[in-house]
DNA sequence: CGCAGGTTTGAACGGCGGGTCAAGCCGTGG
DNA sequence: CCACGGCTTGACCCGCCGTTCAAACCTGCG
């Protein structure tokens, strides 16, 4: 169709990206070839290396890419939900590993651990992460300011309570993310409501039993 | 000196898991070559390979090796401590990353990371992971119960407040342990007590302004 | 002394996988 | 219809370890 400019090489980033952060979602950092990513990819090893300049870098975008995407999504989600009380419910939904069946399992919180190894040694990456958590503390502080503007939340220093719950949630993600038999989904899903109600100073429940 | 038992053999065992363990948190785990250990350990290559089947074995030995390690020494620590809040307090300091100047900065979370990640695929090490993991929260959880029975504390389940806070420390470290600007070890520590005496119920302080 | 066994060495092997490259494959514009 | 240039391929090269192994090295004992 319109043609004069690159039309393909957009695309063919995002799609190397997409079957990258999946491979490694599968196998793991250490065990990603770039010729798995091909695979995923549906195109030959050659070409990886014709768009990312070196393996490292590809794996390197790819994961704060996954992770970004992960963000915009919840994003969108939250955005609609007009109590702030359920916009905090539904963040701790999708924080729990395997909460929802609708996605998967791992995937999200996979990827988190891959970039905090990899951000311990490259300071790029180190960068990265720490503009990606600043933008996840800074959606839970959102919530919580939205919530003591409309009288849902206590007063208190919002951006405190967003590091403590979020730090918790992180915490307890890890654990779940594990499969670790003494904290379950819905263990990890009690205590962060119960905490963040705590914390942030609201009842659980609306008025019902 | 006496000689029927293999003397030197135990020792061989330690040196190269501390050797192992040191590489790995300076070099990460995925460029810790066996190599880098032997040179670590002031003996030769094919050494490594005469007490260790593979390289696999030997740096998942030495991960958890080395968590053990640090357990032990918090536990001494701790056990010498009479006052449970003061216990909680010893807690913390060791839990945050660089906060005592005494203890190396990353060490001990950089590798609790690379164990996380290894324990995603190798079902062994998620296992070693899940004891080790439980043996932090139960230290965590007597401490409660410890000052519930001696009056300090209110009464509450000790096992849940133990996750509670366990998390946040895993969370909070996290952050601290990548150099995050905005959670400073300070600020994590505060974060952790403050906490703690709200979930758990104390006084921060014992009479002092 | 010299043998025996466990220990230690370091050279050599082999496979794996990242990166290169010369050659084809198109679509487009002349 | 041809020539150009970006896209794509896959075979190839090359260095890097993990692992193996035969030989040397102790140390104690007969």
């Amino acid at each position: 169709m319109s043609s004069p400019r690159p039309r393909g090489t957009k695309d063919r980033h995002h799609e190397i990206l997409d079957a990258a952060a999946r491979v490694i979602t599968e196998r793991g950092l250490a065990d990603t070839r770039i010729s798995d990513v091909a695979e995923a990819a549906g195109v030959s090893p050659g070409l990886i290396l014709y768009y990312f300049e070196s393996k490292d870098r590809l794996l390197s975008e790819a994961l704060t890419y996954a992770n970004d995407q992960f963000y915009l999504r919840m994003s969108r989600e939250i955005r609609r939900i007009s109590s702030a009380r359920e916009q905090l419910r539904r963040l701790v939904d999708l924080s729990v590993p395997g909460y929802l069946a609708e996605y998967g399992k791992l995937d999200e919180w996979a990827l988190w651990i891959e970039v905090w190894v990899r951000a311990l040694r490259d300071p790029q990456m180190a960068k990265d992460r720490e503009l990606l958590d600043q933008r996840w503390r800074q959606s839970i502080a959102d919530i919580v300011r939205a919530g003591q503007a409309s009288g849902e939340f206590a007063a208190g220093d919002a951006d405190e309570l967003a590091l403590r719950l979020g730090s918790l949630i992180d915490g307890l993600a890890i654990q779940v993310a594990m499969n670790d038999s003494q904290v379950t989904p819905e263990r990890m899903h009690r205590a962060c409501m119960e905490v963040a109600a705590n914390l942030i100073g609201f009842e659980l429940e609306p008025a019902s039993a």
